[in-house]
DNA sequence: CGAATTTTCGAACCGATCGGTCCATTCGGA
DNA sequence: TCCGAATGGACCGATCGGTTCGAAAATTCG
């Protein structure tokens, strides 16, 4: 009863960990089960379909990122300071929820229309919390942009333009130095000259 | 003519990299000529069974590895630096030769008698380097060892020793710190006191 | 203790996939 | 134009892998 949903927390740890590592298509069934010390067939007692069980685990992650998300603009006060944040823990999450953004971008995905919907709600509510930051930033002097709905929206789309081709070259020198470059790009861009 | 022999060097290479990412099981022929942009019976032209390419990726990491050993053990002259350097270029070679250390420490690929032969061959080539760099260590009074037969038996066992649970935790750091402490653990133990 | 319920698992089904083969076709140089 | 080198589509048998099912364990509860 109560230890059923706490089972179907470790298995979406355990076939977390595995989808990341092999990937939806070919991670198995047999491979989760036996990492779980059980037999395969046990499994089906706690998620429908081994679609289920990724389900489970990109929901889990992007959760997780949202939550570290907003403790990371939580943590500090100006607004500056909060998008530079913002970005950096987005960079970062890319290495640990592998799986969130391999359903986000890998193309045999394309059909599952869950993640489809998982897209364009987290897209919007990043959209939401852009605009706030910025607009928050414009109205305190420290940023200076016409409209912050549409400067938001540039942001995201070079966040997007990052995310992908880093799956290719995950070198951290690279990681690091491309973040640098993209912060003061968009710093420079919109922080109000004196 | 002169071509095919390219090509399978070609093939070597980009097999290599898709075994790599997958592992032999994981990996499909389909996925390998796809790759190289051909059909997937065209291969067999070039090798006669994915073993086959298997094998010839191991064995072009190996040789690839023992180039760069020799390489690393000539560039310097001092028996110091000449084992230091030996210990540290074969930890780098983990990340890169990634399917020669996995053919290694694959249970799954452990009925490959190839595999077998490849071992002991290397094994016994290892073992000849470092009994001679501390063969001559010891006669120019740098090392003070007892019997330069065992003592690289010892050290061969050490490096195998940090092999295997570094494919688990493949952090950046941890292999730098973990190489320092071999590194000054096997001088230490090693190094004449003065 | 025994009955009821939860949880596990082996067996088996069946469509998909995979390694490998065959063979007709194309390519490229003489 | 000829000939072997090289290619790739169609196909095959075997295995794999997701899923189902029913019955055995294990656990809970009266």
């Amino acid at each position: 009863m109560v230890d059923k949903e706490e089972y179907r927390k470790k298995i979406i740890l355990t076939a977390g960990r595995i989808f990341s590592y092999y990937g939806f298509r070919k991670t198995t069934m047999e491979e989760i089960s036996k990492a779980l010390k059980k037999g395969k067939s046990s499994i089906y007692y706690y998620f429908g379909s081994k679609e289920e069980i990724f389900e489970a685990v990109v929901l889990y992650e992007a959760d997780q990122l949202r939550a570290e998300l907003t403790k990371a603009i939580k943590e500090v006060e100006s607004p500056t300071e909060k998008l530079r944040n913002y970005i950096k823990v987005k960079m970062k999450a890319l290495a640990n929820l592998s799986n969130y953004y391999n359903a986000v971008f890998d193309k045999d995905l394309d059909h599952y229309e869950f993640i489809e919907n998982i897209k364009s709600r987290y897209d919007r509510e990043e959209l939401a919390i852009l605009r706030l930051l910025i607009y928050v930033g414009n109205s305190r002097g420290v940023f200076e942009v016409k409209d912050s709905e549409y400067t938001a929206m540039a942001i995201l789309t070079m966040l997007k333009g990052m995310e992908v081709p880093m799956f290719w070259q995950r070198r951290e020198i690279d990681i690091n130095n491309r973040l640098e470059a993209i912060l003061n790009l968009i710093f420079d861009g919109i922080k109000k000259r004196q």
